[in-house]
Parts: structure tokens; C-alpha cells; sequence
DNA sequence: GGTACGCATGGCACTCAGTGCACTCTCCGG
DNA sequence: CCGGAGAGTGCACTGAGTGCCATGCGTACC
């Protein structure tokens, strides 16, 4: 096996890494001949038989790593949707719990901020190849369906909890997705953590999470709740509980 | 062309139907022969070839209406987007957006009513079939978009005006999901009406449009409560049922 | 009446993703 | 020295999707 030209990408190293030798695993060869073709000549117009060649491995390895042409794209993801997941697991249950996958949301796009011009660069590939756009859309899938999970977990008491569970996993998402391509669009310069924090304030005002804990501040003694009088009432409820600071 | 044994789905009727003669068109007849070897052998299992061979037609025809396999389980989806995105268009700019973007949404939910057994047979493909499951995301995900777009004009005065047209439109679709599939999985016994409307008002309650507006109905519209901070969260609901008058 | 055109369809050959299987090589423990 | 496990490879095969051209059929135009 021949090692690559130039084109290293700051890979994450995958779990089967070699943390003796310094040679770069199978894998990450792959990856990085992968997009490397990918982005000089295009994503349809490059073979599974032309990435191999260019990897110097055999053409049935490709298919042992990645199940598919676009899973190459993605090499990170499994990792990181586990991590994500362990992250909500981890909670030992009396967590606010929009906050809580509101910051799980901010753990994904901090992965993503490890490498910036990785990400950048699938940013631009998947933009411009439906097919790897609609690939993205399942992987995106995932990552929605764990918060909705674990939402759906800690609303099992409530009225329309999964409903509940459902909706405000889809909105932490997609206000997830609207930071991560604005933070994307700007080459990776702007900073992140400040665009998704931005972002998960709106959805977390709209579902009831305190936005901003002020820290430090006196707590009045008396609290004053103004409500549409058609205002649902778990709506009420919500916000008395989230101005009371309960969760 | 030999037409099919049984196996007819009431299909709408495609674009370029004829309306003369009571001979269905070539590509319905595709789609049923499609759902009649999909339900009875399963999707992996089946291949053009078994389609066209049941349709009696050239296998180059299946790809000259549908684009790929997946495509013929969606045969109607063009046409429901293209009604979605009229209804969007057709207001003139002074209903309450979110208001609109869920009525877009309950106008989809209609279309599904329209054909229960064929939603419910293609609900089932769709649950155990991976590759069509990600093929739904890339459907859905152009409706979320529809509705996005429509929001983000309609929100370009203000501030993060997409990042709450984003926000919003991926709340009501998951909201539309949750109930229709709701639906779905009773056999489209239950109202869907009903219920795509009880998970659409969590949605208003949320971004700011009133649930239900109180036709003509004028009088305390708000109400306030007073509480000591420390009081137990029941007592304070209690307070609230009460001065609302709500059991 | 004949011809020319457009259109829907069919047939064929080809590319390429993805799979199943059998083989080799190497490392490792006994 | 042997035997098994696992990583990597080669090969043949299936099936989706595409490009190209031939064929048939109706219609409009001459």
C-alpha cells in the first residue's frame, strides 16, 4: 500500500486506530483519497474503483469500512452520535430538559468545530450533490431521533409528550442546522459556539427552558405571570415553572 | 399492454391522464404493479424487472415516469408539493405566517386522507425498509423547505427572521409527522383532522399565532396571577385553574 | 393519398454500486 | 511446527440507472 501525496486531512483518528506505528489506518487513507477526488473532480464523477486505486488498496476493503459511496463522506458520524447520545445518558434525570438537549446539540457542533476545514469542505460537497444531500438528511435523522428519545423519556408523564418530544427535538435541530451552515458559510471563521448559543435561545424561549440563567442575581420573593386568557394551560404551567426556575 | 389482475389502488389521477377513455395510464399502472409485488415479496425483494413484467411495459418506461425505484412509492408527491407551494403562494401577505405554514401543513395531511389504504399500505413500506425510510426524509425534507422559504419572506424584516422561519417550519412538520403517523398507525380510523389539529396548536402556542381565534369574543383576554416565590408549585396551578375557571 | 413530423414506447448495451465467496497472508498462542 | 483468527484481496454476479437508436402510431400538412 502506497501512502498519499499531500492531501492529510486532520482526521479523527478511528477507533481502530494504531496508536504505536505513525502509518495511517486503512481507513483514514480511504477518507483522505476519497475526498480528495472528490473535490477535484467532482463526487459522481469519481469511482469506488478510481478511490481505491488512488488509496492503493484493494477494491473490496472499501466496501469493509464504509457500507456505502456516501458513508465515506460522513466518516466521523457514528462516533459522534454515540457520543451524543452518552451525553444525554449520563444525566442522572433532574436536568431541565430542553436545556439538556440543547446542549447536546452544542456538544454535536462543537465536533464539527474540531475540524473546520473537514467540515467545510463536506459542507460544500454536500451542497452541491443531491445525492449526498439527501444522505446527509438520514444522518441529520439520527441525531434528531436520539433527542427525541430522550425527550420523549423525561416527558413520559406529561399529556402529549411525545408530541411535545418530537417538536422541540425537530426545532433544537434545526435551529442546530441554521447555525452550523451560517457558521459553515463563513469558512469557519465566525465563532460557533456564539451562532448555535444564538440560536438555541430562540428555541429554548419558544419550549419553555430558561433561556440565560442570570447568575448571581437576587431571586424576588414574588413572581408576577401574565397570560392570554386562551392560552392553553400545560402552556401556563410551563412558563410558572420555568420562571419559578423548577424544571 | 395487458392490464393488471386485481391490485388497483384508488390513484390519483397522474398529470397527463386521460380523461376520454377509462384505460389507466401506463405509470399507474406501474405503481400498482410496484405495491402489489412490494406488499406480497417485500421492496429488496423485488426488482424492475418484476415490475415491468406484471405491468406488461418496457423496463426503459419505468425510468422514463419515475426517476428511480424509490420514486414509485411517492408516485403523487410532485403534485401535493406543487399544491402545497400554490396554497403558500396564493395569500396575499397580510395572514398571520404561522397560521398559514399550518394550514399548509393540515392541506398535506388532507391529500393523505384522501387515500387511506394506499397511505397506510405505503406507511408500512416505508417503516420497515430502510432505504425508503431515507427516501421520505429527502421527500419531507422539500416540503420543510416550502414552508421555510415561505416563512423566511414572510419574516425578512426581522431579526434572525430565518433562523426562526427554519425554527418554525421544521416545529410543524414534525408536529404534521407526529399526527399523521399517529394516524397511520390506526388503520386511518381516527380523525385525522382532529388530531393534526390538536398537534398543530402546540405549535401556535409556542410561535407566538393564537391557537383558536375567539371569533367576536372580546372581553379578559388576559389574565394575572401573583405569587410567592417559594409556594408550591401545585398551589400556584391551583391558583391558576381556578382564576381561569378550568377544571 | 402520401409524406413528414412528433411522440410514446421498446430493445440493447453499457457503467457502476454493492454483495457473496473463496483465497492468501500474517500474526499469535500452543 | 501447527492451527486458528482476522485483515486484506480477487472474482464473479446482481441489479439500478443511462444513452442511443429503432419502431410504431397518430396527426398535420402538402
Amino acid at each position: 500500500m502506497r501512502t498519499l501525496p499531500g492531501a492529510t486531512f486532520p482526521l479523527m483518528s478511528s477507533e481502530k486506530a494504531d496508536p504505536g506505528t505513525g502509518k495511517p489506518p486503512m481507513r483514514d487513507a480511504l477518507v483522505a483519497a476519497a475526498f480528495q477526488l472528490f473535490l477535484e473532480r467532482g463526487y459522481e464523477q469519481t469511482t469506488i474503483d478510481d478511490i481505491v486505486t488512488l488509496a492503493g488498496v484493494g477494491r473490496r476493503s472499501f466496501f469493509r469500512y464504509f457500507p456505502s459511496k456516501e458513508d465515506v463522506v460522513f466518516p466521523d458520524h457514528e462516533r459522534c452520535l454515540a457520543d451524543m447520545t452518552a451525553f444525554l445518558a449520563a444525566g442522572g434525570g433532574d436536568e431541565e430538559p430542553v436545556r439538556r438537549v440543547c446542549d447536546a446539540a452544542r456538544l454535536v457542533l462543537r465536533m464539527y468545530a474540531e475540524n473546520p476545514t473537514f467540515s467545510v469542505q463536506r459542507y460544500r460537497l454536500t451542497k452541491q450533490v443531491p445525492g449526498l444531500r439527501a444522505y446527509e438528511l438520514s444522518v441529520v435523522w439520527r441525531y434528531e431521533r436520539a433527542l427525541a428519545e430522550y425527550l420523549r423519556r423525561r416527558f413520559a408523564a406529561r399529556r402529549d409528550g411525545t408530541l411535545q418530544a418530537d417538536v422541540i427535538a425537530a426545532a433544537v435541530v434545526a435551529a442546530h442546522n441554521n447555525a452550523l451552515r451560517s457558521w459553515l458559510r463563513s469558512d469557519g471563521q465566525d465563532d460557533a459556539s456564539a451562532t448555535v448559543d444564538h440560536a438555541l435561545a430562540y428555541v429554548q424561549s419558544a419550549f419553555g427552558g430558561t433561556p440565560v440563567p442570570p447568575a448571581g442575581e437576587q431571586p424576588e420573593d414574588v413572581v408576577v405571570v401574565v397570560s392570554r386568557r386562551d392560552a392553553p394551560l400545560w402552556r401556563v404551567v410551563q412558563e410558572i415553572e420555568s420562571t419559578l426556575g423548577r424544571g
